[in-house]
Order: C-alpha cells, then sequence, then structure tokens
DNA sequence: ACAACAGTTAAGTATTTGCTTAACTAAAAA
DNA sequence: TTTTTAGTTAAGCAAATACTTAACTGTTGT
C-alpha cells in the first residue's frame, strides 16, 4: 500500500529535460499549451503528455478558459527536491560563501 | 554529438529510490559495496549496477582495497540540481525564513 | 449546421530501466 | 593449491518511458 504507490513522484518528473524546461518556461506566468509547445521539436501531444506527468506530481495546474488550457507553476513539491539536496550543502561550500556576501552586504 | 550523448545525468541518476538512499548512507562516509547493499532487499548485482550509475554521473567515486570496493560520495554534481531548483526558491517562501532565523540568532 | 481550432486520449513502437540468476575475475584464507 | 570472499559482467526479462500518428472531445467562428 506504500511501495511505488501512485507514483506521482517529483524526482522523476524532473528527471526529464523537456520537462524541466517546460517548468522553466512557466516561470514567466501560466501559458497555453501550444505556446508552451511552440519552442519544441516535438508533437503537441508529446507536450500533453508531459503536462500530464507534472500535473501528476503537482508542479503545474491547469486552468480552463474557453477552449485553451492555460497551464501554471506549482513549484512546492520542489521543496522536496531542495531539502533533500540540501543535505549534501556543507560539502561543496559556495552555499555558505553566498550566505556570507548576503550579511557583508547588510551589517 | 551534443545529444542525449553519453548521458551521464545527475538528474537521471537521483530520480531512482535506491540511488537517492545510496548517497545518503555515503553521507557517513566511504564503504564497501557489501555495507552499501544491505539495508537494501535486493541482490548485489542490483546494486553494484545502481553504483555504476552513480559512477557514470560522478556522484560517487571508486577506491581499490584488496577485495574490497570502497565507494564514496561526490556530491558536486548536485551543484547542478541545487543552482537549477533555487531558480524557483523564490515560489515557496520558507527559505527566506530560515535566513531569517539564522540572523535573528546572530545579530 | 459545419468547419476550424485547442487540446486530450488511444494505440502502437522502439528504447531504456531495474531487476533477476548465472558465470566470471581477482584477492585472501585455508 | 584449493576454496572462500568481494564484487563485476553477461544475459534475459517485464515494466516503464518517450515518442509517434490517428481518432476523439469540446469550443469558437462562419
Amino acid at each position: 500500500m506504500s511501495k511505488t504507490a501512485g507514483n506521482a513522484n517529483v524526482f522523476t518528473a524532473i528527471a526529464d529535460p523537456t520537462r524541466r524546461a517546460i517548468l522553466d518556461l512557466l516561470r514567466q506566468g501560466e501559458q497555453p499549451v501550444k505556446q508552451i509547445a511552440q519552442p519544441f521539436e516535438m508533437s503537441l501531444p508529446a507536450i500533453s503528455q508531459h503536462l500530464s506527468v507534472l500535473c501528476e506530481a503537482k508542479l503545474v495546474t491547469q486552468r480552463k478558459e474557453g477552449r485553451q488550457r492555460f497551464y501554471r507553476l506549482n513549484p512546492e513539491p520542489l521543496k522536496q527536491v531542495s531539502d533533500w539536496v540540501n543535505h549534501y550543502e556543507q560539502f561543496w561550500q559556495e552555499k555558505l560563501d553566498v550566505l556570507g556576501n548576503y550579511l557583508e552586504d547588510n551589517s
């Protein structure tokens, strides 16, 4: 009941470069499918399927308007990724410098 | 020559939960394969294959000692992930609170 | 009513993935 | 030297992925 269930895994959702690119696009704000698809050399159904995966991982939400579907970024699940990766932060150090600079600029 | 080349992709390497768990283990320090494999209900070859993937993604390095192979964490490639996910940081806010607390504790 | 448009769903396919068991290589112990 | 021990490599397989084209649903415009 807990094993590989529904599988709306964030990590697998962001494993695909096309899906990451879609998320990057959506940082500019919500967009209809056709506009999302435009920069990709790929059929519309392919994009639609990627959007489904992102939807199941809750990384995007849908809004229906007329015959258009606007997709909007929902970055909250990425917190999971951020939290995980931050466990490794201490190892590469640079992050701490960034914080140091912040403190310098604000002291 | 640039498309889906060698495919030593960090994002796909960390997409698998077993591989993430292995990396988590290795945060405690380098370990031989048998010890790495122990907590998993999976054959040794399966673990060996996961280690290969992590190796190709440069997330671990190998050290040979006698008949043992010690694997050691190399978290640098995770910076890629951290950098990407940090583009989304502004959206979920909590990170800023953490920084806020830090500043409070050190003012 | 009907054609065009926006998008999804269905069906099929080639490739990749995550495992298995069996066979192998190399070092240590007997 | 023979036998464990540690681990990788090979071969095979079922399931998942990332696409494709074709068929469908629903909305808008004529």
